[in-house]
DNA sequence: CCTTGCCTTGACGCTGACGGCAAGGTTTAG
DNA sequence: CTAAACCTTGCCGTCAGCGTCAAGGCAAGG
C-alpha cells in the first residue's frame, strides 16, 4: 500500500502521513523507487493516531499508544505506559471542565447583569417591540 | 502615564499594549517627545480587555466591550454587541462542555477497559506486590 | 513522445497573543 | 561624562498540526 491508499484509508492526507513519520510515529518500508510502502498494521497504526489526536491529544501523547500496538498488543491502551498517559489526560479533562464550568458560570452572570442593566437604562425597549 | 506604568498597574507588559494598540485597541496620546501617554480610562479599558482574554476571549471578541465602556458605560457587556458576543461565546461554551463531557466520559471507559485487560492479560500482577 | 497521475524532498504559511532582541532616542541622577 | 532607566520602531521566534506550493522523479496508457 502506498501513502496515497493509505491517507485515504485513514481518512487523512498524505501530507499528515509524512508529517506524523517525521516525527517518528510510522515507519514505513521503502520500494526500490523510493516510495513508502505500509502494511495494514501501519494502517492500525495512523487509525489510533487519529484517534487520539481527535479525542486532544498531542503527538506526543499518542506514542506509548503507537509502542504499545507495536509490542503486539490487540488495542494501544493496554501498556502501562499509555494507561498513565490516560490517566493524565482524564485528570487535565477534569481539570479544564471545572475552569471551564467556571467561566460557564461567569459568563451567564455577566449576562443577566448586562441584560437587567439594559432594561434599566433603556426602560423605552419595552415598548419598541413591533 | 506611561507605558510601562500602565502595563505594571494592569498587570501586563509593555508588549501586549503595544500589540493592542496594534490591534486598534487602545488608543494613547503622544507627548512631545514620542512617547505613549495614557490615562485612567485607558487602565480600566486594559483591565477589561484582560478580564475577557482570561476568559477564553479573542482578541475581536472584546471589540464591542472596548467600544463600550469608551462611550461612557460603566461596564462594557451592557451594550447590544456586548450582550451578542456574550450569548455567543456561552453557547460556544456550552458546546465545548458538551464535546468535552464525552471525551471525559471516553477516556474513563478506555481506562476502565484497558485496566481490565490489564488484568487479563497479566494475573501475575497480582501476586507482585512486596 | 506526451500526458496523467502517482510519488519524492524541501521549505514557507497559518493561527493568536504575545516574548525577546536590536538599535537607537530621551531624561535624570551622580 | 556616563551610566541607568525609561521610551521608540521593527522584525523574528514560539507552539501544533498540518496546508500549500515548488521542482522534480517514476510508471503506465494512448
Amino acid at each position: 500500500m502506498l501513502i496515497g491508499e493509505l491517507a485515504e484509508r485513514a481518512g487523512t492526507s498524505t501530507r499528515t502521513l509524512r508529517y506524523y513519520e517525521a516525527h517518528g510515529l510510522v515507519h514505513p518500508q521503502r520500494s526500490a523507487n523510493g516510495y513508502r510502502v505500509y502494511d495494514e498494521a501501519e494502517l492500525r497504526v495512523v487509525r489510533e493516531i487519529r484517534a487520539l489526536l481527535d479525542v486532544g491529544f498531542g503527538l506526543d501523547d499518542v506514542r506509548p499508544f503507537v509502542a504499545c500496538l507495536r509490542a503486539g498488543n490487540a488495542s494501544g491502551d493496554v501498556c502501562p505506559d499509555s494507561v498513565l498517559v490516560l490517566r493524565r489526560k482524564l485528570a487535565e479533562v477534569d481539570d479544564y471542565l471545572d475552569r471551564l464550568g467556571a467561566v460557564r458560570q461567569q459568563l451567564h452572570t455577566q449576562l443577566t447583569h448586562a441584560i437587567a442593566h439594559r432594561e434599566e437604562t433603556c426602560p423605552r425597549k419595552r415598548a419598541s417591540a413591533p
